[in-house]
DNA sequence: TGCTGTCTGTTAGCTGGCATACATAGCGGT
DNA sequence: ACCGCTATGTATGCCAGCTAACAGACAGCA
C-alpha cells in the first residue's frame, strides 16, 4: 500500500522537463533538485510567495481553494505532465491557491529565483511555461463549469478519471471524506455518488483504497470535463462552428 | 439610453495602457486602434484564435464559458482595467472562451501579431500582461468556487457590484434574462433576488435598466468573492495565517 | 483479544434552485 | 390606438444536495 518510489528518478518523466533541447538541459540540470513527496503536504499556501517550483514525476498535487468559511474546491490538478507553481512565472508572486500533495511521489524542483532567471534566459522555456499556465487557466475555466452544471455522480467519475490519468495503476488512494473536499459537497453525496458506481462494478474500494475495474463505464459517467481538461485538448478541436 | 461615447477617447483610460512610459509608448501608439464596441458584439469565439486584443476604455467585456449542450457561465469580467485575449500572449492561440461585449463603449485593438512582437521586445510590457492574466486566472478561480457554494442573491449582488466598477455612473444595462445566463441560473432565480433587493431599496430596475440606490447594501448582500475581484486585491492582502 | 479511531453506510427532514407554464406590463412601430 | 415583442412577475411541483445524527465495519495497536 505504500506509494511506488522511483529509485532511479529520471526527470523526463515529467513532460514539460521531456521537451528540452539538451542545450537547455545543460543548463537545467544543476538547478533542479529531485524531491518526495508526501501525502498532504502542502508545497504553498494562499496569500504566501511560492519558494519553489515542482515538476512532478509521479506525485499528483492539487490546486485548491478555499472560502474565508473554510470551504474548499479544488480548481485543478497537476500530475507529471505540468508544473505546480505558475504564480512565480507571471509575475503574481502570491498565488491565490493551496497547493497540496495528492498523491505521494517524487518530483522536481527548482528555486523561486532560478525559475526566473531561467526563463529570462530562454525564449522557448518562458514560452513552454506559459502555454501550460494557459493550459491550467481552462482547466480552471472548466472546473467553474462543472461545479455550476453537473451532478455529483459526473463530478466524482472525471475527478477518478483525472486520478487515474497521473496515477502509474488502476488504483487511487483517497478516501470519500477527502474526495468530497475536492469536489466541494459532502461526504455523504460522494458515498452515494462512489456506492453506485461500485455496483455498476466500475470500481471497488474499502477505507481510502480505490481499484478501477471499468474506466469505459466511468467515462461514460464522467461529464464532457474530463475530455476537456485533457492535457491541450482544447487546442485540437476542430472549429466548433455551426453557430 | 444611448451608451455614452468619449468622442476624444484617451488610450490611457485603460490602466495597462496607462502605465506605459514614454518610450514604450511611442512603439505603440501606432499599433493602436480606436473601436467603438457594441452590446452582444462578440470578440472572439471558443475553439479560434483571436485576431486581436482589446483593451477596453468604457466598454465591459464577458469571458463565457460554454457547455456541449448550450449552457453558459460567466468566468471573469474585463472592463478598463485590463484587457481581453490573453490565450495570444500566453501561446495557448486557442482560447476556450468566448468573448462577448457586456456594455458597449470603447476600447483600443491591437492585432495579435502586433502584441507578440510588442512583447518580445519589451520585457516590462510582457511582465505587465502577464502579470494582468493571472490576475484573471485567480478570477476565474473565485468564480469556481462561487459557483459551487455562493446563492444566486450573493452572486447576483457580487456581479451586480462588478458591472459598477467598471461603469461611468451607477447605472446598468442588463437585462435579468442576460444576467441568468452570466451567472448560469434560472430567469426566474434572477427575478426572484432582484426583487428582493428592490425591495430593500438597494436598486431599481425596470426592462434591462438598472439604477443603484444602496451600493453599501449591495455590498452586505454580496459574497466575499467580489472583494477579492477587486483588480489585484490577492497582492494587498494579509497573510491569512493562523493555521 | 479488545480498544480506538477512521472510514463507510443509511436515515429523516429541509431548502434552494430546477422545469414548466402562464400572466402582466411596458415600448416601439404602424 | 392598437398590435406585437420583449421583459418581468408568479405559481405548482419536483429533485439534488444539504443538515444532522447515528450505526456498522475494518485496521492498527496495545
Amino acid at each position: 500500500m505504500k506509494p511506488q518510489i522511483h529509485s532511479l528518478q529520471d526527470p523526463r518523466h515529467n513532460h514539460l522537463l521531456a521537451t528540452f533541447s539538451n542545450a537547455e538541459w545543460q543548463r537545467w540540470q544543476s538547478l533542479l533538485e529531485p524531491v518526495e513527496l508526501s501525502l498532504g503536504q502542502v508545497l504553498f499556501e494562499p496569500g504566501r510567495a511560492p519558494t519553489h517550483v515542482y515538476f512532478p514525476t509521479s506525485a499528483v498535487i492539487s490546486m485548491v481553494y478555499m472560502t474565508q468559511d473554510g470551504e474548499t474546491a479544488e480548481v485543478a490538478v497537476v500530475g507529471n505532465e505540468g508544473v505546480v507553481g505558475v504564480s512565480l512565472f507571471m509575475g503574481g508572486d502570491v498565488a491565490p491557491h493551496e497547493a497540496n500533495v495528492q498523491s505521494a511521489g517524487t518530483a522536481y524542483r527548482m528555486s523561486a529565483n532560478s525559475i526566473k532567471n531561467a526563463m529570462e534566459l530562454s525564449n522557448p522555456v518562458m514560452k513552454l511555461m506559459l502555454n501550460y499556465a494557459y493550459d491550467m487557466f481552462s482547466q480552471v475555466s472548466q472546473t467553474a463549469v462543472c461545479n455550476r452544471y453537473h451532478s455529483i455522480d459526473q463530478q466524482l467519475s472525471r475527478r477518478l478519471l483525472q486520478g487515474l490519468d497521473r496515477a502509474a495503476s488502476n488504483e487511487l488512494l483517497i478516501t470519500q471524506e477527502v474526495m468530497a473536499s475536492l469536489l466541494g459537497v459532502r461526504r455523504e453525496g460522494v458515498t452515494a455518488a462512489a456506492l453506485k458506481l461500485q455496483h455498476e462494478g466500475a470500481i471497488q474500494y474499502s477505507r481510502g483504497h480505490i481499484v478501477v475495474h471499468d474506466r469505459q463505464r466511468l467515462e461514460r459517467h464522467a461529464c464532457e470535463c474530463y475530455a476537456f481538461s485533457k492535457k491541450g485538448y482544447f487546442k485540437l478541436l476542430p472549429l466548433p462552428l455551426a453557430a
